[in-house]
DNA sequence: ATGTGGTGTGAGAGCGCTCTCATTTAGGGT
DNA sequence: ACCCTAAATGAGAGCGCTCTCACACCACAT
């Protein structure tokens, strides 16, 4: 184990207690803000805690008070991919702004493959009081463990949300989707083609259901479909797959801006021009949506705020808030730009 | 506070010690893999434990050995910049990958702006055993009391390498750029312009001496540089710059990849050629150099290995071993590709 | 029989905090 | 003067674990 490099040893509770002249007790109420603490007591014991430089050992407090004051963001894929999507970037950006408010810290879970049992001794270990979790797959039994140990809120609608006792944080992928395509059929394309995300994520079925929607509606063919995988060489070799199946298509809806640049890398590489041959709509309104030399027209959905609501869900939950609804449905909107 | 929603409570070691049978001390032995356990001893503990899936709780363990079994990583940047830069994704990979192997958890702390001050109170609050930190600038005072804490390992030169007592793992920036900047002068460039990273970073700085030194050594005019930020953004708002003051510039050596997306993406604009009017050499050999229309040439440092052997000096550091070296100076070499 | 030296096991004292009570103190009311 | 209440404080029992000892036990040698 080793002694560790010697460390001048933190002050404790207990010091401060004497160095005030009070009781433990009376120092725990003052860090704790507690209101029956005489005035001039506070004022002591703060000066105490200011010269001796104070800070609350976390795991004497969480053990004591059952409480960790932290709160995880779970995260089932790979760094690349997770590190590699703005996506993602913006919803823990939302998330740490809540937090920044609270006096919550977020731990980070990106549980890529393996260490997914090590990820839940993490959880269940004791060291959050609650989670978020994104990019969730069907295959995710884990988060069924999880539920039954701490409060849970998701990102994007749970893929057994069966018993509607979930909490979660979404938009409605099928309508935005919906307006997404049919933006494509209103400016007069017919034949459609898309790359949809993986299909063991309610996003990605989701966006794929509201395509044939539109298409079934206006009476158009929707063979022109190909899988990927949310990034973007996923998208460019499924954008390959589909010009060569379908190589007629003139307009294609992506099932998200990272990997729409995978789908327009390989059109210009092609030769196909955008809009002209082939109109493009994307989905997310991330920075990855204008970063290219052409402008996307979009699908934008409030990622950040999705981020913040889950937080704030997730603080409530922690809170008792006896009031709070299950589920959060945010509105998206279509986003013109040039690509269609 | 609130009284958590109602949860199964954890099975504790005195339960697991009840089931098996024996005491506590002897769970605690099997838990921890020490040898002096009778085998059928060992088998019977463990079945126990399997029976109540016993997990043990941190918070406890931790207040008992003093250790957290986990370690930071501190980046003094706000989120954006975080998430937008590969050269950060590759990092953390490696550190995750060196974790993984032991069973440390990582905690990531992106203190941008306001929160230092929390920050360092989570650290100080004993919530780590350790910590790494990269990103950091002349500015971050917080980092002398962090060592004062715990172990510290540094990505890169710390800015007050005075006392040579810190422990980091870096590459020669100078001679890394010199590489780069070198090869513009080989290829018969004459007039060369740089885009720095921050002056408050000894990356930033070193970079730019490597630039200034091998055209002093060629006898070269250094006036061309602009300083920016190791965004994409910012490089390009330097370029036009850039371009603006030196208009005649054949070359330039871009201090990262991503900053080199960003100036590329004003070449293009403005309708400089690519390698043919301007040659570009970047830094960092992250995704970003093969992600564009045109493979950049580019100094390549393994900053998925640097990352890696962060967390190795780091978990050393804390098994106590008192072999290890305080500086780690890895290679960097010129990978050439299409832009220069 | 007695001693000697392991070796596995248990008892028990904390780790630094929170939180429930009991106790003290001050302030009315009669 | 008295009692009664409310507010501020302290004493002390844990929270679930680790770790130091002391002890019991079993060879094996004397």
């Amino acid at each position: 184990m080793g002694v560790r490099n010697a460390r001048p040893p933190q002050p404790t509770l207990e010091m401060v207690a004497a160095e005030a002249g009070v009781s433990r007790a009376t120092v725990s109420r003052v860090v704790n803000g507690s209101p029956k603490v005489r005035p001039e007591v506070v004022v002591s014991v703060t000066a105490a805690i200011e010269r001796l430089n104070y800070v609350p050992n976390r795991a004497a407090r969480s053990l004591a008070s059952r409480q960790t004051q932290s709160v995880a963001l779970v995260v089932p894929e790979d760094m690349t991919k997770f590190f590699g999507d703005p996506y993602f970037a913006a919803v823990v950006q939302g998330i740490t702004q809540r937090l920044d408010e609270s006096d919550y810290t977020l731990n980070l879970l990106v549980a890529s493959t393996d260490p997914r049992h090590k990820t839940m001794r993490y959880l269940r270990a004791g060291n959050v009081d609650g989670a978020l979790v994104i990019s969730h797959h069907t295959g995710d039994s884990f988060v069924a463990d999880l539920e039954s140990t701490m409060p849970v809120v998701f990102g994007g609608r749970p893929t057994n949300d069966s018993g509607a006792n979930n909490y979660f944080v979404d938009v409605d992928n099928i309508a935005g989707s919906m307006s997404g395509v049919q933006h494509l059929v209103d400016i007069g394309r017919r034949r459609i083609g898309t790359i949809t995300g993986p299909v063991d994520m309610p996003a990605g079925i989701d966006r794929l259901t509201g395509f044939r929607r539109v298409l079934e509606n206006a009476g158009l063919a929707t063979d022109a479909v190909e899988h990927a995988d949310f990034t973007a060489a996923g998208a460019a070799a499924a954008t390959r797959r589909l010009l060569e199946r379908c190589p007629d298509i003139d307009a294609l809806f992506v099932a998200s801006d990272l990997m729409a640049t995978g789908a327009l890398g390989v059109l210009a590489e092609q030769g196909r021009a955008v809009p002209r041959d082939i109109a493009v709509v994307a989905y997310d309104d991330s920075p990855a949506a204008i970063s290219g030399s052409i402008g996307m027209t979009t699908v934008s959905q409030p990622s950040k705020e999705m981020g913040f609501a889950m937080a704030d869900l997730l603080l409530r939950l922690l809170a008792d808030d006896e009031t709070v609804p299950h589920r959060n449905i945010m509105p998206t909107s279509l986003v013109l730009r040039e690509s269609a």
